[in-house]
DNA sequence: AGTATTTATGAGTGCTTTAGTCATAAATAT
DNA sequence: ATATTTATGACTAAAGCACTCATAAATACT
């Protein structure tokens, strides 16, 4: 298993926006260096986290980003689905169709069971909860 | 999440040999042609399931594959770790000296979570289990 | 109006991984 | 001997990943 570094970076910039959120609008390049993320890549990652919903940003002079949520209302199913790139861990679990290998897929369940165990740990599992693990 | 095709390809070799075992040595290009699976890649596979003692093999004529263990004890998990690459969802699990981007590692919790939620399915599932479900 | 600053966004790039082929060696049955 | 089957390393094509680059669009300030 691998999480994309997309979502590592997703859940820092995240966690980066909660803990000053005081402050207004941040900049990517306050987070990019306070966190160790190219700049240019994070970029595209808060613009993704934009065009989901999950932040909200402006542009100009003394512009940036901030949460467009609350910090316990972003999953980290959410922010996975949004930042990676969601494939199912068979294909077989993405359409019935392209398991046409073998009549009877004898691992569909498993598999299913697992994405399903994933899914269901990330999807109640909040950037609040990380911050305050800490 | 990524499944690599060849532990596919092994646990569907896997349930060939067990649904096949009275024929005694069962050879790699039969398998191949019943699991629709690319011959010379299934002896790769074939072979690395020999070395980690899942499957016996004889070579020459009439030689072949057959199960080393009965297919109660062959779990999931462990043709996961013989055949799969066994990368941890994020580096910072892997060791601590990976894992000195930020400070305090977040993240860290819940995925090495999702990893134990994964290979406790993974390892309480044989091919058994997998058989007997169709 | 003009300029500087900041995000938006698509295109391109280099590296790694994945899935597979090819070639050849080694073992064994006849 | 010879044919058959696995063993094994080297090689290869394609895809994915982690970026960089270039440029456009918006906004604040003078």
């Amino acid at each position: 298993m691998h999480v994309p570094i997309q979502v590592d970076y997703g859940v820092r910039a995240l966690i980066d926006l909660a803990e000053n959120s005081l402050q207004g609008d941040i900049q990517a390049s306050d987070i990019a260096k306070r966190q160790e993320i190219p700049e240019q890549f994070l970029a595209q990652v808060l613009h993704k986290l934009n065009k989901f919903g999950v932040t909200t940003s402006r542009r100009g002079p003394n512009g940036g980003h901030r949460l467009a949520i609350k910090p316990s209302n972003i999953t980290m199913g959410y922010v996975m689905r949004t930042l990676g790139n969601n494939t199912h861990p068979v294909c077989c679990l993405e359409s019935q169709s392209k398991c046409n290998k073998s009549a009877k897929c004898t691992q569909k369940n498993v598999w299913s069971e697992v994405e399903q165990a994933v899914n269901q740990i990330l999807d109640s599992t909040t950037i609040e909860d990380l911050i305050k693990q800490n």
